[in-house]
DNA sequence: CCCTATTTGTTCAGTGATTGGATTAAAGGG
DNA sequence: CCCTTTAATCCAATCACTGAACAAATAGGG
């Protein structure tokens, strides 16, 4: 967990100025708190990072001071000496919100420091037919009971995240979402007199628009500890994927980096909406498949889509079961291309294709093994998201604890 | 956004002891005068970093004690005021050795801090015959000899880097290199007994191996400054792609990636070496470019196959220029895949693909238009490799002193 | 020609953060 | 009960940056 270990200095290629090496220290002591599986001592994160014992306390002393850190009991220990006071992430400091805005739900979700969800709620509609003002103001309704539900719980949230599936630029403008029929939606100027989402908290934008699957994506590495580098395939009407590497996601030179649905499967395939012939979009997309079943799916939402198909998959459908194999096949063909090109061993299986999993990983492994170079003395491991549909918006509210963990110094410094 | 973008920094999860307080700011204050299109003064050093130009006199000091650094005259300058001393990179401080092996040739390079080639040696012959062993032996002459070279110039060779047409280890393994004929070639261990390319100093070891489509890329980064962020594509007998983010390479999980080669074009293709079908080699590859033009030029050396198709082409000959059509074709399908899933904004052809370009710009300029979503509001360019087959040697040298500008303080305590 | 304004680079006391060693705290073992 | 062991803290010393004052070097104006 928390692999996002970057140091991230207020200025990237900028002067180190004296205070920098404290904010450094925070992080980086914070950090090793948050990566232990247990909670660990002054002392060993002394002995680990190379710090001095007393520069150890002296930071853990800020840390604590500001709710970041709590001391836990000693663990019963076997040995001389005395016991050490075990330090963990504080569950009482700040959260995040998760928000997420999809083609048939909206959802809000609290995650606290130690990446615990402690609250969820997610609310069934199709938003297709709804404009972009009305579906920001049902997702406030939302944000607002998720924010008394923190009060509540004594949590405050530090900022938030919302998903959406489409392109987003730096400023939080979603350009392009398709399936959601949105085109250059500027969200933080609807949101505009929503007070707990709007403007700047001490230089930091209160709330952060992001691609559905990026977030997807980092969710799945904050939920599964041990892989640093995957792909993440979401499959929903369209196809994204989130690339994680080292930990970190990749988010390409302009931020609009995983567009799986359009990489060229069949040069000579049927022609997609994107005005380029034989995308994958069209093999595996959910209509595609739908279609090859035999459904014409094009009102049924999304999540209800994937569910159908698994159903009668599971009965034992033989055109739902060909289809997904065919779509499976596809799919493995244009991530074969994508392992081969960054040298990945994992790829997940997200968003509508976490449900279809089951029948989708064996085509899918197929056609890595055949057709990766590396496969032969290092296999590719295929696995289902472990968050399903949930990976976006409990990413969301994780991204926005993790980047205070990266940077304690801003939360720190935040009421002077 | 950009929530997790990577930080460089010395000792990314590492304590930040006092010293590398010190530490960064050299890197800082020498990256800038390296960035920098004119000698900047150390006023206009500090102004820039936010350092005060105390600080900054004293990390200069150091910078020129160390000889990285050196004071030129001042530039004539209207208006009042003391004239600045500018400062730029030492042309007589360290230097990088870059080494090449490939099928047909061996290249040797120096390279000094301000990125100039001060000395550059090719030797033709076709190396598939030779075992790794003679092949390595005769590397070392050439070796020997930019070393004399570098002596007459009166510049110390910091470090060397050897590039190589396959897929190397992290200790410097070659683990395949196809079209040498080589498999788990430990070159380190060969070369154990040729002292200025063996062991390591001061903890850097003295030789690196990497792949050459990446340190290809490398050398395009440093040699066109303006595109921080591109796809290089090497064609030769295989296709190898180097990705270059932020203007820095992107090496992938275990540090393989880049086999843009395999990447599937059609799955129902003709059958690969791989064991996939319809990889990109296939259409793409040298063989196969040879195969369409009517040339069986399975015995041509590598450099000159691309030559005589590229006098072929301009001569007129029809299946030439059909054969290139293709291959510019197929290579624009895969790209656009890789540019759809990364968000990059710049093509580069190198290799053999730099001496065809002219043939192939075109149609993989017509598939990128055609297929990569955001084409259509911020275009993809493409162009020829600036360097051209000289892109890996010089690229490996550069890495050298790249590598001592990005850390300057490993150089500076080297012999304390 | 001299004087002033202006910009550059250096010197020096002051401060913040880390260091290393000594000290106190809290256990277990003989 | 004392000694050993490990944890955490205290304190003087050190290192690097800060800020302000100062010296150097030049252009421009009277």
């Amino acid at each position: 967990m928390w692999h996002c270990q970057a140091v991230t200095s207020a200025n990237i290629a900028g002067a180190v100025r004296q205070g920098s090496l404290r904010e450094l220290n925070l992080a980086v002591v914070l950090g090793r708190i948050a990566a232990a599986d247990r909670p660990p001592s002054r002392a060993a994160i002394a002995a680990d990072t190379g710090l001095t014992r007393a520069t150890v306390s002296a930071v853990v002393d800020d840390l604590i001071a500001g709710r970041l850190v709590a001391e836990v009991d000693p663990e019963p220990r076997t040995g001389a000496g005395r016991p050490a006071r075990g330090l963990r992430l504080a569950a009482d400091g700040p959260a995040g919100l998760g928000l997420e805005i999809n083609v048939d739900y909206l959802a809000a979700c609290v995650v606290d420091l130690t990446g615990t969800v402690r609250h969820h709620e997610v609310c069934r509609a199709d938003l297709r037919p709804v404009s972009p003002t009305e579906a920001l103001a049902r997702l406030v309704e939302l944000a607002g009971r998720a924010r008394a539900a923190a009060d509540r719980l004594g949590i405050t949230l530090a900022g938030a995240t919302l998903a959406v599936p489409g392109l987003v630029d730096a400023h939080g403008l979603v350009r392009l979402a398709p399936n959601l029929g949105w085109r250059d939606v500027d969200v933080p100027a609807l949101l505009a007199g929503h007070p707990p989402l709007t403007g700047t908290v001490d230089g930091v934008p209160a709330l952060t628009v992001d691609n559905e699957a990026n977030l997807a994506a980092l969710g799945e590495l904050h939920a599964v500890p041990g892989t640093s580098s995957f792909l993440h395939v979401s499959g929903e009407i369209g196809i994204g994927a989130g690339i994680v590497l080292d930990g970190t996601l990749f988010r390409g030179a302009r931020g609009w980096s995983g567009e799986l649905g359009h990489v060229p499967v069949d040069p000579a395939g049927p022609g997609c909406r994107c005005g380029g012939r034989g995308c994958l979009e069209t093999y595996a997309g959910q209509e595609a498949i739908l279609g090859a079943a035999g459904l014409s799916g094009a009102d049924l939402p999304a999540d209800t889509a994937a569910r159908r198909l698994a159903d009668l998959a599971a009965a034992g459908d033989p055109a739902t079961r060909a289809a997904l194999r065919a779509a499976g096949t596809a799919l493995g063909v244009a991530v074969a291309g994508v392992v081969n090109l960054l040298d990945l061993d994992t790829v997940v299986l997200g968003g509508g294709y976490a449900t279809l999993a089951r029948w989708l990983r064996p085509p899918v492994a197929t056609e890595l093994t055949a057709r990766v170079l590396t496969a032969a003395w290092s296999p590719v491991s295929v696995r289902a998201a472990a968050l399903g549909a949930e990976s976006a918006v409990v990413g969301g509210a994780g991204a926005v604890v993790r980047q205070i963990v990266a940077r304690p110094s801003g939360w720190l410094g935040r009421r002077q």
